[in-house]
RNA sequence: GCCCCCGUAGCUCAGUGGAUAGAGCGACCGCCUCCUAAGCGGUAGGUCGCAGGUUCAACUCCUGCCGGGGGCACCA
């Protein structure tokens, strides 16, 4: 719609005279939603933009403009406001095409192709396996699965993908743990290793260690205790193992799946790893000092030339990240996108300069990343403190429990990722019946109660009749509902551009705002069949498109409520 | 010290350079012989952190301050 509006606006800059404005000057056209209703639908600044350079009063420039518009049945009237916008308000027809769209393309209904074919991959969550997941994941996991949704319905062949660090230090650490817990060794006690994990989980592996249980990841395949605190390597498979499985199970009930477990111990036994460091040694960007060997980033941006390998001979985490990125690219993923805390954000420039450093073609921008910042957890008025290594923190399992998945997942997506999230779970709580996912949720139950009814008093939904009567649409309400509806579309390509999935949730709760205040306001099943009609069309593209928006964010649409 | 992000109603947050800055929660006043009141209507509540600059037009872009968060490892 928007996009027909700037054809006829190219049309008719095409014909005005030179003397009105010279050819040479052709700025992009600029067509946007107006804000207020009584604007009309669409409005744009092309007068305005035209009046320096052309030398002219903007308002007789948008009336010679104007004047030079093509006829269209999609136009119901324009005007001249203000300074010299020119508004246009959509006719009937216009309205009808648009609604009549959502019937026909129903589930996919405001779907766009600017992506069409464009392999992605997007990264997210990627804990590693030391512990449970906790809410910074949770939303990580909210956001990340979204914004594939988004990225899918703008035609993206996208793959979801997990990265665990399996092969660090950290997992010595979690290793080392269990072991002495295993062992009968407590946190704080003598002989607990510096630095060691100490949530009561570990205690759990411990036990399921020494009792020889079998666990598997959904991806991997058995591992056996063997039983043996001395068996250090046993112990290291299983509680990785165990854990994998642990956040299995969380993800699960998140509801959110994954296509790629990418396990970064594969890219050494790959010799990914490897590959990179000789493509980097043969890059001539490195170079040895005090016993390490390190990598020339500040050619490429960072602030500082990165440790590659240790003097002890081990690599640095960056190294199988960039192996991981170049696999990415041969993968032939184009496009790649990493949702992160923005504690990692220091990661940024070195693995984009690995990759520029390597000369394999790929673009400096690559990967894109998507940062969100930490979620604070209120409880009783203070902060629960967020760390694996303290033993007390919220995980997703908690929160999924306590407030439900829907509105976990609603309340997670629903801010700027950028923005501090300050979850009060006595909020959460106390608020669990006045939640805006149930908000949404009910327009959208309310619109099948609707149709029940309908059933019950013997009528039966004619959507063509609907059709031929959208003109009878002439409430303040149904317009400004047809309005919200018919912008659907630009918000999901909106949304997927500028890779936010939080326009999402403000959208659903605006349109199922527009709901409630025509639901109060009007009877739907009137006696009139062609009132009746078209306000059964209204509400069931309305019901259409919340179900879909909801469906992005990976939020139920129950039928009742 | 250097780099990144954030500062908008009492609270939590929206706001692609445009017209009178918006929601929700909280507060106050109303609305169920009517398709679910998990709803609706209304009122109150603002120096858009501060100061400059660019522009026909700045909450939005630029610079500098102030406040908050996060990074600046041979940790991930």
């Amino acid at each position: 719609m928007k996009y027909q509006i700037e054809q006829l606006l190219q049309a008719a800059l095409a014909t005005l005279p030179p003397d009105v404005v010279p050819a040479d000057i052709r700025p992009e056209i600029n067509v946007e939603r107006t804000r207020d209703a009584a604007h009309g639908d669409f409005a744009t600044n092309i007068a305005l933009q035209l009046a320096k350079p052309a030398r002219k009063n903007p308002r007789q420039l948008a009336q010679a403009i104007l004047d030079a518009l093509p006829a269209s049945d999609l136009i119901a009237k324009t005007e001249i406001a203000g300074p010299g916008f020119i508004n246009f308000h959509l006719s009937a027809a216009a309205y009808q095409l648009e609604l009549s769209r959502v019937f026909d393309f129903g589930p996919v209904y405001g779907y766009g192709k600017r992506g069409a074919g464009i392999g992605t991959v997007v990264e997210f969550v990627s804990a590693n396996p030391t512990g449970p997941l906790h809410v910074g994941h949770g939303r990580q996991a909210a956001l990340g699965d979204a914004l594939v949704s988004l990225l899918q319905t703008q035609g993206y062949e996208v793959s979801r993908e997990f990265y665990y660090n399996d092969a660090g230090v950290q997992i010595h650490k979690l290793a080392l743990s269990v072991q002495a817990r295993a062992r009968g060794i407590k946190p704080g006690d003598a002989g607990w290793p510096e630095e060691g994990y100490a949530g009561d989980y570990i205690g759990d592996i411990a036990e399921e260690f020494l009792a020889k249980s079998s666990v598997h990841a959904l991806d991997g395949e058995a591992v056996k205790a063997s039983g043996k605190p001395d068996d250090f390597e046993s112990i290291r498979k299983f509680a990785v193992a165990y854990l994998r499985r642990e956040q299995d199970i969380d993800l699960q009930k998140f509801g959110v799946h994954f296509d790629v477990y990418y396990l970064e111990s594969s890219l050494y036994t790959d010799g990914k790893v490897e590959e990179t460091v000789k493509g980097l040694i043969g890059s001539g960007k490195t170079y040895e000092n005090e016993g390490a060997l390190w990598l020339r980033t500040t050619e490429f941006g960072d602030d500082k030339d990165r440790v590659m390998r240790k003097s002890d001979g081990t690599f640095t985490y960056f190294v199988p990240d960039v192996a991981y990125h170049v696999t990415k690219w041969q993968r032939g993923f184009r496009k790649a996108i990493n949702v992160q805390g923005t504690d990692h954000h220091g990661t940024i420039s070195r693995v984009r300069a690995g990759l520029q450093a390597l000369g394999l073609g790929i673009p400096e921008g690559y990967p894109d990343y998507v940062l969100h910042k930490m979620v604070k957890v209120m409880r009783g008025g203070e902060e629960v403190k967020i760390s694996k290594r303290a033993g007390s923190y919220v995980t997703v399992r908690d929160l999924i429990e306590w407030v439900g998945r829907d509105a976990v997942r609603f309340f997670l997506v629903s801010r700027k990722a950028d923005s501090e999230f300050v979850f009060d779970i006595d909020l959460a709580l106390a608020q669990s019946e006045e939640n805006p996912v149930y908000y949404v949720q009910y327009a959208h139950a309310r619109v099948c109660s609707v149709f029940r009814q309908l059933q019950e008093k013997g009528f039966t939904h004619e959507r063509d009749i609907g059709e031929r009567n959208i003109a009878l649409l002439s409430e303040p309400q149904e317009r400004a509902l047809i309005r919200r509806l018919t912008y659907f579309p630009e918000l999901l390509e909106n949304a997927a551009n500028a890779l936010e999935p939080h326009q999402v949730a403000h959208y659903l709760r605006d349109l199922a705002g527009d709901l409630h205040t025509y639901y109060n306001a009007h009877q739907f099943i009137v006696d009139d069949v062609n009132l009746r009609n078209a306000r059964l069309n209204l509400v069931a593209a309305t019901r259409q498109v919340i179900q879909n928006g909801l469906k992005l964010l990976g939020v139920s649409a129950p039928e009742k409520m």
